[in-house]
DNA sequence: CACTGGAGCCAC
DNA sequence: AAACGTGGCTCCAGTG
C-alpha cells in the first residue's frame, strides 16, 4: 500500500497556491532609480578594486602563469597561483579533490591581494545576482517573484525569478545596498512579521520532549544562551549576542539535525577568532578558555578519541549533557529512525508523506522543517482571506519561510499587526492540536526602505 | 553554440 | 558507520 497525503495536506497546498498567487500578483515596490544608481556605483568600486589588484605583484605571477587566459574571476587559477606558484599550503580539498578556494580557505592567507580579491568577489556577487538580477525582473516598478510549493523534498516552499528569500542581510554593507531598493508604496509602510524561534518550537512539538517544550514555552529560558555558556565555559550572565549566535548556529541546530562534536567543536573554535568572541567583560574567549584549562582544539578526527583537556573533548562532554538534557528526544531519535527503516516512509504532522531513500540526518530535519513552514503558510492563507473579507487595502507581498512581508496603508497598520499576530500565534494553534508549544512573533516596520526596518511592539 | 556539473555564496 | 538540513543564482570549466 502506498501512503498518500491527507486531505488536509492537499487542501493546505491548494489554498496555499491561491494565496501565494495573490502575493505574486501584488508585487513588491522597488526604487528603480536607486537600483540603477547602485549598479553604477558598485560597478565603479569593482573597477577600482580590480585596477588595484592588477598592480599587485601577485597579478604579475598570475599573468606569467596564465598569459592571455588570465581571468581574475577564476578560482581555479587563483588556487594555482597561491598553492602551486607561491607555495601556500592548501588545507582543504573539494569533494572532487581540488584545492578549496572559498572565504574560509582564503581568510588564513595573510596577503593584501587575497583579502582584496575576496572583497571584489563579494561586490560582484551583489551586483550580478542581486542588483542586476533583480532589476531584470522588475516590471513597472514592481517585483513579482514566483513563490513555489512544488519543488522541495521537505514540503517547504521555495522562490525564484528572482529568489526573494535570500536577499543579503548579515553583512550590513552589502545588505544595505540592496535592501534600500525595496520600498513601501506611497503613503504606506512595509511590515515584516516573523515567528520567533519557530524551528526550535516545532522541533519540541515533533519530538514531544518535555524539557524541550519547557525551553520553547518559558520566555525566561534560552537554549542558545545556555549552550553558549556551556560550550565556552562561562557563566550565563557573561553570554552576549555573538557567542549566543554561534552556539545557536554552531551547536544547537547542528546537534538537533545530526551533526556531532568533531565538526561542532571545530566550528565553535574557529568562531572565536573569526568573530572575535569575548565574554561580556571583554575577555577574549581563547584567553578565557585557557584560564579554564583548555588551550587547544584537538585533532577533531573521527578515528581518534578526543584527548582530555582539549576543546574537542570538552564539546564531546557538552554534547552528552545536551542529550541528557532532552532525554525524550534522545530516545525518540532512534525510534524514529527504526520506524522509517522498517516502512521506508514517514508522515509529517501536517499530513504530508515523505517516501524514498533518506539519510539519518534528513530524517531528523524534514519532519521539522516542513511543518514549521506550514504554520507560516496556513497563517498566510488566513491573512489573505481576512484582508479581502474586511476590504482592507493592505497588500501581502512576500514570504520568507517563517516571515511575512506586507505593504500596509499607514491607517491600517495597527489593525494589521493585531490581525497577523492573532492568526500566527493563536488561530494556528486552534487549527493544529499538535502545536503544543506557544508561538510568538516579532514585527518590524519601515516607512523608508527594507534596510531601515525597526522593531515595533504589538499591543 | 548549448548544455552540464562543480564550486561557491546568499537566505532561512 | 557516519557525521546539520532546505533552497536559487552565477560563474567557470569541460563536453559534444
Amino acid at each position: 500500500m502506498v501512503a498518500t497525503p491527507s486531505k488536509e495536506a492537499l487542501k493546505l497546498f491548494q489554498d496555499g497556491c491561491l494565496a501565494l498567487a495573490v502575493l505574486e500578483s501584488n508585487g513588491i515596490c522597488m526604487d528603480v532609480e536607486r537600483i540603477n544608481r547602485t549598479i553604477d556605483e558598485v560597478g565603479v568600486q569593482i573597477e577600482d578594486l580590480t585596477g588595484e589588484l592588477k598592480t599587485d605583484e601577485v597579478w604579475k605571477t598570475w599573468k606569467r602563469r596564465w598569459g592571455d587566459k588570465s581571468n581574475l574571476s577564476s578560482r581555479s587559477q587563483l588556487a594555482s597561483i597561491l598553492f602551486k606558484e607561491m607555495g601556500y599550503e592548501s588545507k582543504h580539498a573539494t569533494k572532487t579533490g581540488r584545492d578549496k578556494v572559498d572565504v574560509d580557505a582564503l581568510e588564513g592567507i595573510d596577503l593584501p591581494f587575497v583579502q582584496k580579491w575576496i572583497r571584489v568577489e563579494k561586490h560582484k556577487k551583489l551586483r550580478s545576482t542581486y542588483l542586476v538580477g533583480i532589476r531584470r525582473e522588475v516590471c513597472d516598478g514592481l517585483l513579482h517573484p514566483s513563490f513555489n510549493l512544488h519543488l522541495t523534498r521537505t514540503y517547504r516552499g521555495s522562490c525564484d525569478s528572482p529568489n526573494f528569500q535570500n536577499i543579503p542581510i548579515r553583512d550590513p554593507e552589502i545588505g544595505g545596498m540592496i535592501r534600500r531598493c525595496f520600498i513601501p508604496r506611497p503613503g504606506r509602510v512595509l511590515v515584516e512579521v516573523d515567528y520567533s524561534a519557530l524551528e526550535f518550537r516545532i522541533a519540541s512539538c515533533f519530538w514531544s520532549d518535555p524539557a524541550m517544550i519547557r525551553y520553547a514555552s518559558d520566555s525566561t529560558l534560552d537554549i542558545h544562551r545556555d549552550m553558549a555558556a556551556e560550550c565556552y565555559k562561562m557563566p550565563v550572565e557573561q553570554v552576549t549576542k555573538k557567542p549566543r549566535f554561534y552556539a545557536k548556529n554552531g551547536f544547537v541546530f547542528p546537534e538537533l539535525y545530526g551533526s556531532y562534536y568533531c565538526n561542532v567543536a571545530r566550528e565553535l573554535w574557529n568562531a572565536i577568532e573569526s568573530a572575535e568572541l569575548t565574554t561580556a567583560d571583554g575577555v577574549d574567549l581563547f584567553k578565557h578558555l585557557r584560564r579554564a584549562g583548555i588551550s587547544e582544539l584537538g585533532a577533531c578526527d573521527s578515528h581518534d578519541k578526543p584527548v582530555k583537556g582539549t576543546f574537542e573533548h570538552h564539546i564531546c562532554q557538552v554534547e552528552k549533557r545536551f542529550n541528557e538534557k532532552f532525554p525524550t528526544w534522545s530516545r525518540k531519535k532512534d525510534e524514529w529512525l527504526k520506524l522509517y527503516q522498517k516502512r521506508g516512509w514517514f508522515r509529517t504532522m501536517t499530513g504530508f508523506v515523505c517516501a524514498g531513500v533518506f539519510s539519518r540526518n534528513e530524517l531528523y530535519n524534514y519532519p521539522v522543517q516542513g511543518p514549521a513552514f506550514h504554520c507560516l503558510l496556513w497563517s498566510l492563507i488566513q491573512l489573505v482571506k481576512q484582508i479581502k473579507k474586511r476590504k482592507m487595502q493592505t497588500l501581502v507581498v512576500g514570504q520568507i519561510h517563517d516571515s511575512i512581508l506586507a505593504d500596509v496603508p499607514e491607517e491600517e497598520l495597527d489593525d494589521y499587526l493585531q490581525m497577523v499576530k492573532q492568526i500566527m500565534t493563536v488561530d494556528v494553534r486552534d487549527h493544529w492540536a499538535w502545536i503544543v508549544a506557544p508561538l510568538g512573533v516579532e514585527a518590524e516596520v519601515t516607512r523608508t526602505n527594507w534596510f531601515e526596518k525597526k522593531a515595533v511592539e504589538i499591543k
